[in-house]
RNA sequence: GCGCCCAUAGCUCAGCUGGAUAGAGCGUCGGCCUCCGGAGCCGAAGGCCACAGGUUCGAUUCCUGUUGGGCGCACCA
């Protein structure tokens, strides 16, 4: 449809530069789009109005101007001006046949580097169902960027450096139980880290009630603070027991991911950029973009400079420590020097929007000109208030909530289909209960702030994967019994196209508009919406059309209708992460 | 105090770079299994698009203000 558009375009463009000649307003392309309604035809070329001033000339008599042209064009069946000076334009069912079966997504990305940082889970804590958007909003941006030709560095950039590490070490060194560490590491990592919180915010009250006036850090705080320097400092016990922690969290982690199915091709947590933080100060030193203030190192910014007034972003510690700050831009250059991204993409909540947008402009002062963007999502909160990690409340862990979708969606499967095997029951439990999961993060706008509940993220009927997942299985089922009988698919015979089927052709072409509108912005949910439309679609035709049953022409031509169908649904939801099923 | 984000049906959300009569799902009510899978299909009810201005041929969409909510604002990440 895009390239049908775009000569449509082209078209309609030369019947007004033929009247006006190279106008400035005729400069740009012309808008057109996709009718709003079906009665409006495939497409609809809007731009008469917008043009109706800069051209001196109603609206109507531009759009029947450029009507005759676009009429008259071999691709068009019929158009007609509309309303304030719409052209609708339908399309010969003939075009529409061999676009829907010669299909495919447009290389657009081929030449091009993005990578794409996501996850980042912090070592030494448990995933809980706050961690998952950024993963699955993650990888399917990862899959449609591929799928586009892109070249895309997935990152999985992990919390594994800072202060919290000198808290786990003297939560460590006080309060570990060996025998609960042997079997489960990282629940016992988090149950000891919850108890240094509590016991800092003991201490801290204590101190206030003593004395106000000269409140200073508590001491489990500075002993804290004293175990992280000396884990910087190289320290060989604290490195390794810093070792360890990372090691049993990746191992929890990856099998997380597994899971999930979800893939990283490199894991450059904060400390793989260490050894460049000196550095990196040196040279925004260097280049008078980051300067001394109370102590630390900061950049400042300014409206005339920066486009916008900025609180200043600091880049090292008075006590000469690095912060996250620092580690980012160092990423940052990397990413662009190591693997000359032209894109770079960074999957984090809301909350950090302050924080990248000092680190982009400073990344900006240093002449990097790749696109940088913080794909920020909306804060995964429970009904009672946000998760807090540090004091354990409300953590829903991101295995139990996996459990339980597996679970219901397992529950529904044996009700509605009980002649399934032991082994099929639990892959469809699987498949079904993990697309759940991901629909229901990845169909709403990404800026969206979800409250939790059970009901709602593990919902199984109307709007969600499994309907979509119904969809398709109902029409392999077809093609599968088609196939039995021996009933070959045929060309798409346009002769007994019905409206149904026609349309369901048209929705069809608009695929990679999709695909190609969430790589620009994104936001899969626009995904999401088509392939919910097109099996929608799909489920009003076969409700309402025979297929096995038809005459064999009208036979052969919707089971390639249906094959098509399936296809586009299945490569879309694969671009999301979510699986298939032949059979549920 | 300053800044960012949000406000659309009872609930959860779409609404594509401004376009024609604002759409889904859930829930509610009513239909559909002698017919390819009822996790489905068809239909009904339900809206001053928070409020007030502005921009223009046209605003749910862009700008300003107000109200209500979420979040952030140098030595945590």
């Amino acid at each position: 449809m895009l390239e049908l558009m775009a000569k449509l375009s082209t078209v309609a463009k030369a019947a007004l530069q033929g009247e006006f000649g190279d106008h400035p307003a005729l400069v740009s392309d012309l808008s057109i789009g996709r009718a709003t309604k079906r009665e409006f035809g495939d497409v609809q070329i809007s731009a008469a109005m917008a043009l109706g001033k800069k051209l001196g000339r109603p609206p109507r008599d531009l759009a029947a101007l450029m009507l005759k042209s676009v009429a008259a064009d071999e691709l068009v069946a019929r158009a007609e001006v509309a309303g304030p000076g719409f052209v609708n334009v339908w399309f010969k069912d003939q075009v529409i046949v061999d676009a829907a079966t010669s299909l495919e997504l447009r290389p657009i990305g081929r030449g091009q580097t993005v990578v794409i940082d996501y996850s980042s889970p912090n070592v030494a804590k448990p995933m809980h169902i706050g961690h998952i958007r950024s993963t699955i909003i993650g990888e399917a941006l990862k899959r449609v960027l591929r799928a586009l030709s892109y070249q895309v560095i997935a990152d999985n950039h992990l919390g594994d450096w800072g202060t919290q590490f000198g808290k786990l070490i003297v939560a460590y060194k006080r309060w570990l139980d060996t025998d609960a560490f042997a079997k489960a590491p990282v629940e016992e990592l988090l149950r000891i880290y919850i108890k240094y919180t509590q016991e800092e915010k003991r201490e801290a009250g204590e101190e206030i009630a003593e004395d106000e006036a000269t409140k200073s850090a508590p001491p489990i705080l500075q002993e804290a603070r004293r175990e992280l320097v000396k884990l910087q400092a190289g320290d060989a016990k604290n490195v390794a027991l810093w070792k360890t922690f990372i090691e049993v969290s990746m191992a929890e982690f990856a099998r997380i991911y597994a899971r999930l199915d979800v893939s990283f091709d490199v894991t450059l947590g904060e400390s793989f950029y260490n050894d460049r933080l000196a550095a990196t100060v040196a040279l925004l030193q260097e280049k008078g973009i980051a300067v001394e203030s109370e102590g630390a190192i900061a950049v400042f910014f300014s409206k005339e400079r920066d486009g916008e007034e900025l609180p200043p972003f600091l880049v090292r510690k008075g006590d000469g420590g690095f912060n996250y700050g620092t580690s980012d831009v160092a990423a940052v250059l990397y990413r662009v020097e190591h693997w000359s991204a032209g894109r770079i993409l960074i999957v984090v909540d809301e909350r950090q929007q302050l924080h990248f947008k000092q680190l982009f402009a400073t990344a900006r002062r240093l002449g990097v000109t790749a696109s940088l963007e913080h794909v920020w999502f909306g804060l995964m909160r429970l009904p009672e208030g946000v998760i807090r990690t540090r004091d354990g409340e409300g953590l829903i862990y991101l295995d139990d909530f996996l459990d339980e979708a597996e679970r219901r969606a397992e529950k529904v499967a044996t009700e509605h289909n009980p002649a399934l095997s032991e082994t099929e029951r639990r892959e469809v439990a699987r498949v079904v209960g993990l697309g759940a999961v991901r629909y229901n993060d990845l169909s709403k706008d990404r800026r969206t702030m979800i409250t939790f509940t059970w009901d709602k993220a593990l919902s199984l009927t109307g709007n969600t994967a499994p309907y979509l997942q119904y969809a398709y299985a109902r029409m392999r089922s077809i093609l599968r019994k088609a196939s039995a009988e021996d009933y070959a698919p045929g060309p798409i015979a346009r002769e007994v196209l019905s409206p149904v089927e026609r349309d369901l052709l048209t929705r069809l072409l608009w695929y990679p508009d999709a695909v190609e509108q969430v790589a620009r912005t994104a936001c899969p949910h626009i995904l999401c919406d088509y392939l919910f439309d097109l099996a929608s679609a799909m489920s009003t035709f076969y409700a309402e059309h025979p297929v096995l049953k038809a005459e064999p022409e009208i036979r052969s031509s919707r089971l390639t209708l249906i094959d098509r169908v399936a296809q586009v649904l299945s490569d879309g939801l694969g671009l999301l992460g979510i699986g298939v099923l032949e059979r549920m």
